[in-house]
DNA sequence: TCTTGACCTCAAGCGCGCTTGAGGTTGCAG
DNA sequence: CTGCAACCTCAAGCGCGCTTGAGGTCAAGA
């Protein structure tokens, strides 16, 4: 087998990771990933290249950039394995963005199960389920379904109930 | 004010919403959302406009593309409240989405957090943390940090203690 | 040694989700 | 009626994350 020397070609990373080589190439012009080359010019990867594309589609998946990712790994050697300290350093950075999609995500959650739950189907005094006469509060990008907190009733042009749940 | 009327020109609309007016004009292209026109051919936005868009934004936390976005909204009428059977139909459609977002998150959470506390921190045992030696199992796309569980060791191609220092 | 598939570079292209710009029209306030 | 901001269409462009293709080289098995 053409595997069995410590470095990987592009090909065997390819199948390893289940990116295209034609990805890999570009993750490594982007600097997420290293290699060196052989006499005639081709690359060969470190196994811990492997890690490093797995973090990378890992970090994709929390949504971030590519360019965020590679910042992310900042604290990661190419070419060796990472020791506890680099390690618990990065990922602890991770658990922080996952924690926020999380939460985001459980917030969008809970407001479309008490847009549901919350009896005020006849549709005009739930304020989330129709904002539309309370908006244009918070700025510009205020969407309830989103991050926002529906804005008191002050000033709405509309007559708002408080939704009992 | 030219607001109250109950028909929204396209800057107010996108006032409202947050969304530049050519977003506005690219999603209604893309029959996202919908507008009626007066005589001189400019757009006025029925209110449920607005519910749209921040159903499109919230689709788009969740990971739709703005063409899936379209599809989940096809049970929702265009320029009226959508009732409760509408609703509840589309709203549930969404929370198994969320759930699914939400589970793969926490799996990958568990993992750097398992990776972390596991004590393999030697980098060699923790197939998590060190799988370069037991990939290539599960297909093409198998990657640890994302939603495969790691393969049985069995019968990998390698001897499980190489990378000499 | 020869063969052949895997590899190389460079440039262009694609799909998504918009934005920008040119060139022209509408509609409301004054 | 006039002025001017807001609107219109259409076409092109952008940033991201890649893929595709042309044209050529490398390296390992027979």
């Amino acid at each position: 087998m053409t595997a069995l020397r410590d470095r990987l070609t592009i090909g065997e990373l390819s199948a390893r990771s289940g990116l295209a080589p034609s990805a890999l190439r570009y993750y490594e012009e982007l600097g997420l990933i290293h290699s060196e080359r052989t006499a005639g010019g081709q690359r060969r990867y470190a196994r811990a290249a492997l890690r490093r594309v797995a973090f990378v589609r890992a970090a994709q998946q929390v949504g971030l950039s590519l360019e965020e990712a590679r910042r992310a790994m900042g604290g990661l050697p190419q070419d060796r394995s990472p020791n506890a300290r680099e390690w618990a350093r990065v990922a602890s950075t991770w658990q922080h963005r996952i924690d926020a999609r999380i939460a985001e995500l459980e917030r969008l959650r809970r407001k479309l199960d008490g847009c549901i739950g919350c009896g005020c189907l006849s549709l005009r005094t739930c304020r989330l389920y129709n904002p539309d006469d309370a908006a244009a509060d918070g700025g510009p990008g205020a969407r309830y379904l989103l991050g926002d907190e529906p804005p008191e009733p002050a000033e709405s042009a509309e007559p708002a109930e408080p939704a009992g749940g």
